[in-house]
DNA sequence: CAAGAAAACATGTCATACAGGTTTGGGGCA
DNA sequence: TGCCCCAAACCTGTATGACATGTTTTCTTG
């Protein structure tokens, strides 16, 4: 087969699965394909490569682990819609791994999120301004109940991603969302007083108003002074 | 439309096989697992999930093509290393089906890279710095052969994203080395004159000065420059 | 011509088989 | 006793066939 090693950073290891997978993702490419986009049968697939349909579907549910295509029983597979995709169980392997620690995630956080939120007072729409603001109503109305708090907060991160309009921040920011919702509760725990709640959620009323006033600079201050606060909440809890 | 996957990001889709890479991956944390040590055999896991062989197949297979495990003939699956894994595949994925473009990628790498740069500053080893330089060094050395010169400029990046000690920078930013490998010879070509090529490599040079220097401040500056201009050549090829 | 049934096609799961790689344990030899 | 080597046990890689179930297409029929 072509095994042009170089190219494609999919699968350098031998074996047809992996040699099935490159034939997908490059049929995707050859043919231009974008999103729900019928892809080959099975059965066609094991013809063109001449291999055993458990091989071949084996390629296919690996990419759809991925989320690179979509699979429904009796349909063709189609060609997926950009998602968070395998990129958050990435994130999070890593971290149950031990091989990322939380601090170094939020380090991470705090560099992209400053961008987004500097894109977001210069991009946002009038609807994403509004729905930023609502997360952050929200939050304030539902301090005494930590899980919606939560829920909220990294709804209003997401919704300052995507006011970016750059997909590839979203996808990242998104990616994180899975970690942030097994470490948020400890941040939260350490602020001992009511007081100092409701200021880690006026901290989020600073950066919503920054990004309506569009700006930019404002809201990257706010930002920073965010995330600052919040490494120091989970140094304190003992996360380093 | 918020989507409600709260729980863990694996699959909320149906199915058995999904249900087993959730088992898979659940086990590797209850287990608390670390790179290398060794996963349940097929079988095992046949008889644990009382699904059969091939299902519990496609969700190793899954888990593998993520790099989240590492498989090879006669031995059992073990727990990877981090490693791009997906990464890579979602990145390329959403700009082959043109769902990012080059241009957000480098939005999101000069947002990063600045960071890293600063951080590779500040934190860089005696051997990561001399690594650094010597990736500059031979970009001017082979400054006849682009294809030369690309790859040294692409490991430059990733050794300043290594010297960051942050894995995470790391991860993210080799993930976009397949994107960068597929437009870095166009940037190259609009650079007319040799004159110019020569600039663009001593850019390189400026912020390899920097990082040696200890410098924060002043390497994200000129890494902020370089960025600049690259994108800058990538507008005028028309990529936008 | 439209509605509905049947056929064709697709994926989801299972069982079985065998090739070939890896680990393990035991037997033989020094 | 101690070491080496080989066979058995175990494991993954791939192929084949079968059947359930879901979807699309086609054709019949009213």
């Amino acid at each position: 087969m072509v095994s042009d090693r170089s190219m494609t950073p999919e699968e350098t290891n031998p074996g047809l699965v992996s040699a099935a997978i490159q034939a997908i993702t490059q049929h995707i490419r050859v043919e231009g394909l974008g999103p729900g986009d019928l892809l080959p049968s099975e059965a066609d697939m094991t013809r063109k490569l001449s291999v055993s349909r458990t091989v071949v579907r084996e390629a296919f549910r690996s990419l759809s682990a991925m989320r690179l295509i979509d699979m429904s029983a009796g349909r063709r597979a189609s060609v997926a819609k950009l998602d968070i995709g395998a990129m958050s169980m990435v994130i999070e392997h890593g971290v149950t791994t031990e091989q990322i620690s939380v601090h170094q995630v939020y380090d991470v956080r705090r560099t992209i999120e400053m961008r987004t939120v500097a894109l977001a007072a210069l991009r946002r729409s009038e609807a994403e301004a509004t729905e930023i603001q609502e997360y952050a109503r929200l939050m304030r109305e539902n301090c005494r109940a930590p899980e919606i708090v939560m829920e909220h907060d990294i709804a209003f991160h997401e919704a300052i991603a995507r006011a970016s309009h750059n997909p590839v921040f979203s996808l990242i920011i998104n990616a994180f969302s899975g970690v942030t919702r097994r470490t948020w509760v400890i941040g939260w725990r350490t602020r001992a007083t009511e007081e100092e709640q409701i200021k880690m959620i006026e901290g989020h009323g600073d950066i919503a108003r920054a990004i309506i006033a569009g700006n930019p600079q404002l809201a990257a201050e706010h930002m920073a002074a965010h995330f600052d606060k919040s490494v120091k909440a989970l140094i304190d809890a003992g996360i380093a």
